[in-house]
DNA sequence: GCTACATCCTCTAGCGACTAGAGGAGCAAG
DNA sequence: CTTGCTCCTCTAGTCGCTAGAGGATGTAGC
């Protein structure tokens, strides 16, 4: 039972650097850590855990607030899990705009370089359509950012 | 011939609001203007231009060192367009890549979604799956930030 | 001329989620 | 006892804006 692990190992074991790591504690999505004698953090098989939910649920795109109530909720079993199903269908139509934005994105950037014929600067597809809007099929799509 | 607006009408016209167009001056995207005598910034038609350019680029999600360089482009017509295909590529590249993770991380989320009974957050699949990154299909997608 | 009011100016600080680096302390091996 | 690794805290930087303070200018109506 590999009990109280080093930062290092922490950040080997759940794929998160150390500084993120430090970041996460002082953002409060880590509890404040036990310590040795010389002032070093100690990570149980808890906060290892409760690292790699973090973790996954980074890479599934939920935003630190979120993340903060999931953890709550995991921290308290008895609860009813409609938040929790509420949270991941929010992100999940954001995925889904994501998708259909990012989708319409490509088929400019495609039609803007099939239709360039690598010659000079002056005929350049590339820069036309950058410069005239009204040549373009893609009318501000908004939020063009975040995962 | 409407010549030499205020930042306000250049703001209408080209979509961009007016703190960003400042901003836009201030990192060098657009050039120092000329202004009146009380000091305020007047947008010709090139400027307009050049703004409306900046705007459609920020919209395909184009980095702004990348649209510096499709500016500078722009302003020397007999160049060889090599540089701004290779730069409209890149980006596509990055769509292509973005769709494709953002398409494992719908499916990874529609599946926690679709199992999810609506009890208590102890038998969550949504917490569940999150807190076992074993029991997922989704491997550490990586870049899952920016447009 | 005088008063509202909109628009403009500059400057600084904040967002989210980290990442990088300075400057120093602790600790194990040779 | 020195080398070299890991760890500590703290501050500042990233990107592309956005928000707000505090003040100047311009315009329309009276």
């Amino acid at each position: 039972m590999s009990r109280d692990v080093s930062i290092g190992e922490a950040a080997r074991a759940s794929g998160v650097k150390v500084p993120t790591i430090r970041f996460y504690e002082q953002i409060g999505l880590m509890p404040p850590l036990q310590r040795t004698e010389g002032n070093r953090r100690l990570y149980g098989a808890d906060d290892l855990r409760r690292l790699s939910f973090i973790r996954h649920a980074r890479e599934l795109g939920f935003e630190v607030d979120a993340i903060r109530t999931l953890l709550a909720l995991q921290d308290d079993p008895g609860q009813p899990c409609g938040t929790a199903d509420e949270i991941a269908r929010a992100r999940l139509a954001e995925v889904k705009r994501r998708i259909a934005s990012l989708t319409a994105l490509r088929k400019e950037l495609e039609r803007m370089i099939t239709e360039c014929s690598h010659g000079k600067v002056g005929e350049c597809r590339v820069i036309e359509i950058l410069a005239d809007h009204g040549e373009c099929r893609h009318h501000h799509a908004g939020a063009t950012r975040t995962a």
